[in-house]
DNA sequence: GTGGTCACG
DNA sequence: ACGTACGTGACCACG
């Protein structure tokens, strides 16, 4: 049996502290809530206990400790926002059947203590979980612990058994007492012994094993005289630590093992409670469904009347009233076309049309989808790109309610339509239905689609109020919705690869795969497998014996960098770098290449255009942003991106769209001559943060300073940049304070943007696109430091986003308007990539260029480079 | 499903 | 004193 026990406190804690501050919809504050049940749900996944309970301490400073009550008096109060969550959290425990444990005037170590030392009686597994390093004194065969960190809203746990623990501190678990007797302990208010600090308590203890051991030989032992008259002057003290120290093992607690076995949990109830939280994805994850009280409450007020269109008049009469309405709201189902739901606005009914059933169906659903009928829909680009692959021409759509909720918020972390209107009108479409009752002629499959078409004109009303509100309606109709359309037609153009010549790369490749695995494996000694981190761990660093440089929390980094420090000490390193760089060009490109070529020779990526929190697009199934090109290998396969016969490729490139934003932005005059002076922006910032002139700018200088200037965009800090370039942090810091002095407006820039988004909430772009950053408020240092660095990255890479969506849709009208059959087929963040007939070549660079330089006057120049070739690898 | 690694801007 | 660049997606191993 194993019960595993939590230090309430200590946990909830920790994740007040760890994850962004969070709120439900009312305003209370539930991120210490959030972190607690993701731990706990993700402990109780890994260990399966057979019990469970959570121990809460209410110290009473008279009852234990007296002599150091004042310095209790003094601890930081908890702050307002955690407190509040102490209570639901309890009430979540309660849903959940988890018994929490208090104990006045007892603390939590001491409550952790007593349930494991009931366990050790029994006989049980006893897993403590705390943040605390404390309780680790209480590590036994039976007794591990769990310690718990949150990095970055991820938590990790390290788990101490006996073995692990000496590997750490050189002593037993139980010692832990004699360190903390000598070397005290501030926040518990244990003195210790007065000059006694860490590195010698520790020392002590490994040499000598014990307080009692080193007093009895204090005389004798081998101890610098310096040291051994602290200890002598402390002996009193020590002895007082060493009591205050030891955790107890008997606190009355009236919580049986028993009693802490796992039961259900009381689903209803947990199921209000977590809505209530908005705690939406844990409410998937634990599949639970409304209860059929609260699923009747929260959708009888908006559940539509779901009306099947059955005959040719009734298909005429919606399509009159859809006709003459301002705007309709339209739900399809885009794999079959085989169903279609329409919502008129302020109406209380959906109207479902379905093959097979509505007479006319495909004559209706063409007229619904043409552009007669202004529509509002549910990521209208996939609706777009599928009637395109059937040939089905269609237009009118004005309203895109993934797209508005992504504006409003880009860090959601959904925009499905169930999530969206859950969130914004409370109505969960698509629920599953209660049987029985009222019979339904209808089958349950259609069910949600005319729930969604109805959420879907609701949300059009409660979004586009919001848009205009956060000033994000200029930014939607001009920018977003019209690009929906243009990527549409990219997707669907596609990019046409030379399957073979892909599948002769790829045959070269696994070529060179086998021979370098071959010698790998005989330089090894034996046989593994390469790929996986752990085993090449233990091959390089136990069987090999170099040096580790770092690890990760599960086990030896073996990454480029790490293979980079090892260049040199054995030949196996350059094999594995040729092995790594060889395996990743066959198994994701040629290989996942192959996989998605169309029919018709080509590559339709597809573009998300709801995923980034800057503003950029993504590309997926397969990602043409990330074909490789900065090394020579790698760049090969741009040569199977090719042009069709007779057609050539046009690609346009921003030069240094960023730093020309930043420039902008910042309105730094050193910056905006350079730029207008049509200068290398590296090699300037070089000879200023050098203090030499430009000739003599050498390449080492000109890439450091190139590294100065992408640590800008990101938010720079010493210590990173010095990783990056490989210097001290105090030669960094050095570059970073002179790139300041030049560049005064930078840094102005730099004070005011986060000082604006503390004030705000938010930072946005030139063009008004937002992102809120909840993480300035943290009081986590990391998480704020974060939200910082986001706060000047933002608005510099969502502008350059901004910019290149504006160029793609007025580049898409002008090819059309112009009568040219060139295409647009490719955009990869500052580039753009065009198909078109040979004898276009020319027009169509001249349009990429001019549209994407004069998309915006900024006070410098926006420049982009063409240039045209069979290839993408010829045409870059 | 998650973490490590590595491809891109 | 804290631990460190910004934004993505795909593949593999492993639990």
């Amino acid at each position: 049996m194993k019960l595993m026990v939590l230090d309430g406190n200590s946990l909830i804690n920790r994740a007040f502290y760890g994850i962004k501050p969070l709120s439900a919809s009312d305003g209370t504050p539930t991120n210490a809530v959030y972190g607690f049940m993701n731990i706990l749900l993700k402990l109780i996944g890994e260990d399966l206990p057979d019990a469970l309970c959570v121990t809460f301490d209410l110290p009473d400073p008279t009852f234990r400790h007296e002599q150091y009550a004042e310095y209790k008096a003094q601890r930081k109060p908890m702050p307002d926002e955690l407190r509040v969550q102490m209570p639901i959290l309890k009430e979540v425990l309660g849903a959940l059947n988890i018994p929490c444990v208090e104990q006045k005037g007892w603390e939590a170590d001491d409550l952790l203590g007593t349930f494991a030392a009931k366990c050790e009686t029994e006989g049980w597994e006893c897993v403590i979980v705390t943040g605390d390093k404390d309780s680790l004194q209480l590590v036994t065969d039976l007794t591990h612990v769990k310690l718990v960190k949150t990095r970055m809203g991820q938590t990790e746990t390290t788990e101490y058994t006996p073995a692990a623990f000496f590997e750490e501190y050189g002593f037993e678990p139980i010692k832990m007492i004699d360190l903390k007797a000598l070397m005290g302990d501030a926040s518990d208010n244990i003195p210790g012994v007065a000059g006694v600090g860490e590195k010698t308590a520790m020392e002590l203890v490994q040499r000598f094993g014990s307080v009692k051991e080193v007093y009895a030989g204090l005389e004798t032992l081998d101890i610098k005289d310096a040291v051994r008259k602290k200890l002598d002057a402390g002996r009193e003290k020590a002895e007082m630590s060493y009591m205050l120290a030891t955790i107890r093992t008997d606190a009355p607690v009236d919580i049986t093992l028993q009693d802490s076995l796992r039961r259900e949990p009381d689903n209803d109830r947990l199921y209000d409670i977590l809505k209530r939280l908005g705690f939406s994805r844990l409410i998937d994850k634990l599949a639970l469904a409304p209860s059929k009280l609260s699923s009747r409450a929260a959708s009888a007020a908006v559940s539509p009347e779901i009306v099947e269109v059955v005959t040719h008049e009734d298909a005429t009469t919606l399509l009159d009233a859809a006709g003459t309405a301002d705007c309709v709201a339209v739900q399809l189902d885009i794999d079959y076309f085989d169903s279609i739901a329409v919502a008129l606005p302020g109406g209380t009914r959906s109207f479902l049309l379905r093959r097979g059933s509505s007479d006319d169906f495909d004559e209706t659903s063409k007229k619904l989808l043409g552009s007669g009928i202004r529509k509002a829909g549910h990521d209208i680009k996939e609706i777009m790109r599928a009637c395109l692959e059937r040939g089905i021409e269609t237009g009118g759509w004005v309203f895109d309610t993934a797209l508005a909720a992504y504006l409003l918020s880009p860090t959601d972390s959904s925009f499905s339509l169930p999530r969206i209107s859950e969130q914004y009108l409370g109505y969960l479409p698509g629920a599953p239905v209660e049987s029985g009752g009222q019979m339904t002629m209808l089958e349950d499959a259609a069910i949600p689609l005319a729930e969604y078409a109805y959420a879907i004109g609701l949300l059009k009303n409660t979004l586009s109020s919001d848009l205009k509100e956060a000033d994000l309606a200029k930014l939607y109709d001009e920018i977003e919705l019209p690009l929906c359309e243009v990527l549409a037609q990219m997707e669907l153009c596609g990019f046409l690869v030379d399957k073979g010549g892909l599948v002769k790369y790829g045959e070269i490749l696994s070529h060179g795969i086998s021979a370098v695995e071959e010698q790998i494996h005989s330089l090894a000694g034996e046989d593994f497998n390469i790929n996986s981190p752990k085993q090449l761990g233990t091959i390089l660093f136990e069987k090999l014996m170099l040096p580790a440089p770092k690890k990760t929390k599960t086990g030896y980094s073996t990454n480029i960098e790490v293979l980079d420090q090892l260049v040199g000490k054995h030949p196996i390193i350059g094999q594995i770098k040729d092995y790594r760089e060889l395996t990743k060009l066959k198994s994701t490109y040629v290989d996942g290449l192959l996989k998605v070529i169309g029919a018709d020779g080509r590559i339709h990526t597809h573009f998300q255009m709801t995923v980034t929190a800057t503003g950029r697009l993504s590309s997926t199934e397969p990602n043409l942003q990330n074909i490789p090109i900065r090394k020579e290998i790698g760049g090969e396969l741009r040569k199977m991106f090719i042009a069709g016969a007779g057609n050539v490729l046009v690609d346009a490139d921003y030069s240094q769209i960023e730093l020309r934003i930043l420039a902008h932005i910042a309105n730094d005059p050193v910056m905006i001559a350079a730029f207008e002076r049509g200068e290398d922006i590296h090699t300037v910032t070089a000879s200023q943060v050098f203090g030499v002139p430009i000739e003599e700018v050498s390449s080492m200088q000109r890439g450091r300073a190139k590294a100065v200037n992408f640590g800008i965009v990101y938010g720079i800090s010493a210590f990173s940049l010095a990783n990056d370039i490989g210097v001290m942090p105090q030669e960094a810091k050095a570059y970073i304070d002179s790139y300041f002095e030049k560049y005064a407006g930078v840094r102005e820039y730099m004070t005011g943007v986060i000082e604006n988004a503390k004030k705000l909430g938010y930072v946005s772009t030139l063009f008004g696109r937002r992102r809120y950053l909840p993480e300035l408020k943290s009081s986590n240092f990391n998480m704020r430091s974060f939200g910082e660095r986001v706060a000047l990255n933002m608005p510099i890479q969502g502008t350059a986003a901004d910019v290149i969506k504006i160029a793609m849709v007025s580049i898409s009208d002008k090819l059309a308007s112009s009568g040219l059959k060139g295409r647009l087929i490719l955009q990869v963040h500052d580039e753009l990539i065009a198909e078109c007939p040979e004898g276009e070549a020319e027009a169509v660079s001249r349009i990429l260029r001019e549209e994407m330089e004069s998309v915006a006057s900024l006070s410098v120049p926006l420049v982009a480079d063409t240039r045209v070739g069979k290839s993408w690898f010829d045409a870059k």
